[in-house]
RNA sequence: GGGGGCGUAGCUCAGUCGGUAGAGCAUCGGCCUUUUAAGCCGCCGGUCGCAGGUUCGAGUCCUGCCGCCCUCACCA
């Protein structure tokens, strides 16, 4: 009895025994549960002594069975709530009604008890039972107990097993939650709303990638999957909505990596009135307030570095960069060229902004470890970026980098209609137009007038990587996409 | 798409030089009322990712394919 399909039928005969002894092996309602956290905050008041049963002190608990210890008429489980692990002790003395059934149970099993509180004589916390309700049949053995799942691939692929096996994941994505919940306060707190923009777009736009596309049948018309919610947000600013952000999932249909998603939850926001400096702050506000709500540590571990969030981060000019790691200036065209050529990068057909940025990215952003603003970006790569007063080759555009990667990107926003459209005409070459794609309305809503505001995009996936030391995207994605096997 | 690695029982993993497929956990049977990955005794469980090839003989060597991981490229 031991290939996977006959476990599986020891499991389904067991829940036919159940039935037989009049136990529904998949529960019904089981009222008035208590946490296992709470239960234990409630032990922990009661002085007790190792060996001692707090008489009248009655719990509820319900929770999957991850371990089981049975001693013949004394049955210990371990069961698991979202909270954490309780004992209970189960002896035939308290439950002989029940017995028949006690003796079916399997790991994975979800189950109720209830009676009273008390320690065994080596002081572990038990709820021995003298009422027990079977909550769920599990058909499907769990992994191992000691080691869990491991195989990668599994538990991406059955994430559901992943969770209840391995706590530590499930830590994460309560983490992930709190880190979230963090950047929504933040931004509430600081007078924003929170809004919802079309995910479903008949023009994309507002970044520079390759759409998923699909097709709506009564209208019948291609729409597009939103690589960006940017251009609907700036139109808010045009409705006098002055503060608002979005939490955003966003598509793109681009390759996988450790750092990237084809689907991924960006916070993009925009500010009346404020440039991007005052994005800079927002950045370094609502990553303070995350950690603040994790641990309150700004000197965290990423991998094999350690990272200091204490505000303020870095703040550090593309150009300056870009003669510190590169050995060129911006403005010197042919040097930079000269560079691309050293970095074997094929650059005959790219505009010089975009050969500019090639040579940053392959000589700067891999030094960017602690967190940093890098500022003042070259205007050609910028078509929705107001450009620098005293020297319109550059853009007020900034983006956030720890540890080499890219954790946000921000504006002080164009608000010009005749510039932005002109944007919107120029070919980028080398550079994929999709940034470039005319949307009329978009520029017919600046035409009515939009206030100068700040704007910032950023990763949350990315965020929740590096608060809570995860090396790889899918570690923070609940279902990343996987082929089908 | 390029390069590298991995794929063996339900799970976690061994498998030497090419010579009968192994362990632990789980399951199943037995003992057991204070265990903590409970313990002890006994049993069951395999298309070695898939398909070919080389060989007297392939988990092992070769080729192709599938899946996953890492990395580079792409994706600012």
């Amino acid at each position: 009895m031991s290939t996977e399909e006959e476990l599986k039928q020891e499991r389904v005969s067991k829940a036919e025994k159940l039935r037989a002894l009049g136990v529904d092996p998949y529960g019904g309602r089981y009222p008035d549960v208590m946490s296992t956290d709470s239960v234990r905050e409630r032990a922990d008041g009661l002085n007790l002594a190792a060996g001692d049963m707090a008489e009248g002190e009655r719990a509820r608990v319900a929770g999957r069975i991850v371990l089981q210890r049975v001693m013949g008429n004394l049955v210990f489980l371990t069961i698991r709530d979202a909270a954490g692990d309780l004992q209970f002790g189960l002896s035939k003395k308290l439950l002989k009604d029940h017995w028949p059934a006690i003796k079916l149970l399997d790991l994975g099993d979800f189950v109720g008890g209830d009676g009273c509180l008390g320690l065994t004589k080596t002081g572990e916390l038990t709820l021995w039972a003298d009422d027990f309700k079977m909550l769920c049949k599990a058909l499907h053995p769990p992994p191992e107990k000691w080691h869990g799942l491991s195989d990668v691939e599994l538990r991406y692929r059955h994430r559901y097993v992943d969770l209840f096996s391995n706590p530590e994941v499930r830590a994460v994505f309560q983490r992930r939650s709190a880190i979230i919940q963090a950047v929504r306060d933040y931004l509430i707190s600081c007078g924003y709303i929170e809004v919802e923009t079309p995910a479903l777009q008949p023009i994309y736009g507002g970044a520079a990638a390759r759409p998923f596309t699909t097709h709506h049948n009564t209208l019948d018309m291609d729409l597009f999957l939103r690589i960006s919610p940017e251009l609907y947000l700036k139109r808010l600013l045009v409705g006098g909505m002055e503060r608002v952000f979005e939490v955003s999932r966003n598509f793109r249909n681009e390759g996988l990596s450790t750092k990237h998603n084809p689907e991924f939850t960006m916070v993009e926001l925009y500010e009346a009135y404020a440039d991007y400096n005052v994005m800079m702050e927002r950045v370094e506000g609502m990553t303070a307030l995350a950690i603040e709500r994790l641990d309150g540590k700004f000197k965290r571990p990423y991998g094999e570095v350690e990272l200091d969030y204490t505000v303020p981060w870095s703040r550090r000019k593309y150009g300056d960069l870009l003669e510190e790691f590169a050995s060129v200036r911006m403005t010197d065209v042919d040097a930079v060229r000269k560079k691309a050529d050293e970095l074997g990068i094929e650059h005959g057909g790219m505009a010089d902004a975009v050969v500019i940025n090639e040579v940053f990215e392959r000589t700067v952003e891999h030094h960017l470890i602690q967190p940093t603003f890098v500022y003042d970006y070259p205007a050609a790569v910028c078509p929705l970026t107001r450009r620098h007063p005293e020297d319109p080759s550059v853009a007020l555009r900034f983006e956030a980098f720890v540890n080499g990667m890219e954790l946000g990107n921000a504006y002080t926003e164009l608000n010009d209609p005749r510039v932005q459209e002109e944007n919107f005409k120029q070919q980028l070459s080398g550079q994929g137009e999709t940034m470039a794609i005319m949307d009329e309305d978009f520029i017919l809503s600046l035409e009515y007038g939009m206030p100068p505001a700040g704007g910032l995009g950023v990763g949350l996936d990315r965020l929740v990587m590096l608060l809570t030391d995860s090396k790889s995207i899918r570690d923070v994605i609940l279902f990343p996409l996987q082929r089908p096997k």
